[in-house]
DNA sequence: TCGCCGATGTTCT
DNA sequence: GAACATCGGCGAT
């Protein structure tokens, strides 16, 4: 039997972050982060909203290849990539898949449960249910600025943990991403199925 | 509740 | 010059 050359991902062990491979697809990264708790310097809470972003994928910021802003999509997975949205607001990536391909996560929507009063005050904002709904509230409600693009996942003042109850079995649900043009035909959004914290609710079907 | 609009950095045509 | 992985405010329904 000839040796396989298939890299299995979880021969890379610093893609493997609270438990997730960070080295998989895209699609397989959104979807196993629901429901994950992320803190940025002891401010978060539980994700409930991602969407799936590949180099094959017309949508990607690395779709085009490598520019300036975009280097950290092709740098290792499990590290952040942040980027200005239509000038104005920071969002927040995970990069996934191996080097050199270039794919992330985006991060969409959290349910806000550490630090409550500190994202209020930097989103000058009360209701909960609007402090992270939509990623340039996320990078808001954390403070994400470019200082943090290309920073480890593993390393503070990040920290991603599992659910505090592993068992449970959280409903997903899968849709079409918002606010693009192209490739729009691919379920890529993922959400918690019936979160009140999600950016927009998903479409029944 | 809906839709338009302005703010504005980076990239592409 | 235009498009863009957005958001909040405003006026019209």
């Amino acid at each position: 039997m000839t040796r396989r050359k298939h890299v299995r991902a979880s021969e890379n062990p610093q893609a493997v972050i609270a438990g997730i491979d960070f080295s998989a697809d895209a699609v397989v990264v959104a979807r196993a982060l629901i429901g994950r708790c992320l803190l940025v310097d002891g401010v978060g809470g539980l994700i409930v909203e991602t969407e799936a972003y590949d180099q094959s994928d017309a949508a990607s910021h690395c779709h085009r290849g490598k520019t300036a802003r975009n280097a950290s999509l092709f740098g290792p997975p499990g590290h952040v990539y942040v980027y200005r949205s239509y000038g104005l607001h920071w969002c927040l990536n995970f990069v996934c898949r191996e080097e050199r391909h270039g794919a992330g996560v985006l991060i969409r929507a959290m349910e806000p449960t550490h630090g409550l009063q500190t994202m209020q005050e930097r989103r000058a904002l009360e209701n909960p249910r609007l402090l992270c709904a939509g990623p340039g509230r996320v990078g808001q409600a954390l403070a994400i600025t470019h200082a943090y693009d290309g920073r480890s996942l593993n390393r503070p003042p990040f920290v991603l943990t599992s659910s505090s109850e592993p068992d449970l079995k959280l409903e997903l649900q899968a849709g079409s991403r918002i606010g693009i043009s192209k490739a729009i035909e691919l379920p890529w959004r993922f959400g918690l199925a019936g979160s009140p914290y999600l950016s927009k609710p998903f479409r029944n079907s």
